[in-house]
DNA sequence: ACCTGAACACCGTTCAAGT
DNA sequence: ACCTGAACACCGTTCAAGT
């Protein structure tokens, strides 16, 4: 089998790995996980689609060696505040924000199970001010996991595309034909209008990282 | 292999569309969205591929349909606990029952944003609790999206099929190979054994409903 | 070592044609 | 009204063959 893992740099012809790694991270960027097929790179590259499979691989070794390269680009953000619930807080707001720089190659990364090594680097911040909260071993692992996995559910919602679902089957849609009497109709009403997902994240996160993090 | 996989050739007219869906529904419960491809619901049905497109519609249509009757058979599961905090949480962990009851329905519902078609018979039981617990409009609104977004959160985690990364990529082999010294040891070896979801879930989703709904 | 043409085994979907 | 054969426009992947 051909070099996938290592790097060859002894001689190359006129393509390369990280060629075609970059014009696949641009395809996705571009248009999202299902622009990017092998015919299509490979066309993009000016090349057979077979090549690829000697440069890099299929699909899915494509797909992580993007992921890999733009975990690496990933800028370790700084964290901010002046106490241990504000710079977890804080970590916590990175994760969010990076991935909703990137939201077609953090669905992709989500899809092929590559979303440790894509958030990697902002893990590790976050789990470097759990420790300075002064959380350990198992303790600090639940507080990681617990708000990642809350930030985890507001990116499922913010990166969704908002044309995926057809009209009659948003969720205000839905909720716009519930009549309910042990529901109060303001709250339905308020079903039915759009969210404003930011001060949501703000207050939620927030309450998980109370409940795990020491206060100061 | 079963005898549901063999195509059936006896067959003269008489598919009707609730065949159809019913078919394709065995088919995803039984292995998962991607094996239900157009093609192979009309073998399973002994039916040529187009007519399935006269019955129900195209492969999208298939799944909102297919999805639609789940939800109806969903059985209303009944809500416990004797104050609005235990009541609200006992509606959202039947949320997080029925999701783990059919993975793969709930994976695909994600995947066409028709996870609201579903979760609406459970969804509405939670409000009928929140609006119990005293909360009204954008109140309500807010906590029950977040108690949804929360547990959304965990589902992801729950729901990924185990083996889709490879080893080499698993959260657990990349923490491994961590070495930071502002980071807790223990906390790094924390991070590489099996998380034990369930009780993460309890005291997680807890926190959040416990910052949204008052007390008793 | 590097790249291609051709092929295989799939997809979803459309459309004219048959009954 | 109901269903099909045939085709179109795609996929990922493999393999023998060329340089």
């Amino acid at each position: 089998m051909p070099p996938h893992s290592e790097p060859n740099p002894s001689r190359r012809g006129e393509l390369d790995r990280n060629e075609v790694i970059d014009t696949a991270l641009q395809l996705v960027e571009a248009g999202g996980g299902e622009s990017l097929t092998m015919r299509k790179l490979a066309a993009e590259l000016g090349v057979a689609p077979n090549s690829i499979y000697w440069h890099v691989g299929g699909r899915h070794e494509v797909i992580i060696a993007l992921v890999e390269r733009l975990a690496e680009r990933q800028a370790e953000a700084t964290v901010t505040g002046t106490n241990g619930r504000e710079r977890v807080m804080s970590a916590a707001r990175h994760v969010w924000a990076a991935a909703l720089t990137h939201p077609h190659v953090t669905t992709l990364a989500y899809e092929v199970g590559a979303t440790s090594l894509l958030e990697l680097p902002l893990e590790r911040a976050l789990a470097r001010e759990i420790t300075a909260a002064g959380l350990k071993g198992d303790e600090a692992r639940d507080a990681m996991r617990a708000i990642l996995i809350s930030v985890g559910g507001f990116l499922v919602i913010a990166l969704r595309p908002p044309d995926l679902v057809p009209e009659p089957w948003t969720s205000a849609t839905l909720w716009a034909e519930v009549d309910d009497p042990l529901i109060d109709p303001a709250t339905i009403d308020s079903l039915t209008r759009q969210l404003d997902l930011p001060p949501l994240f703000e207050r939620t996160v927030r309450a998980v990282v109370d409940s795990y993090i020491p206060g100061p």
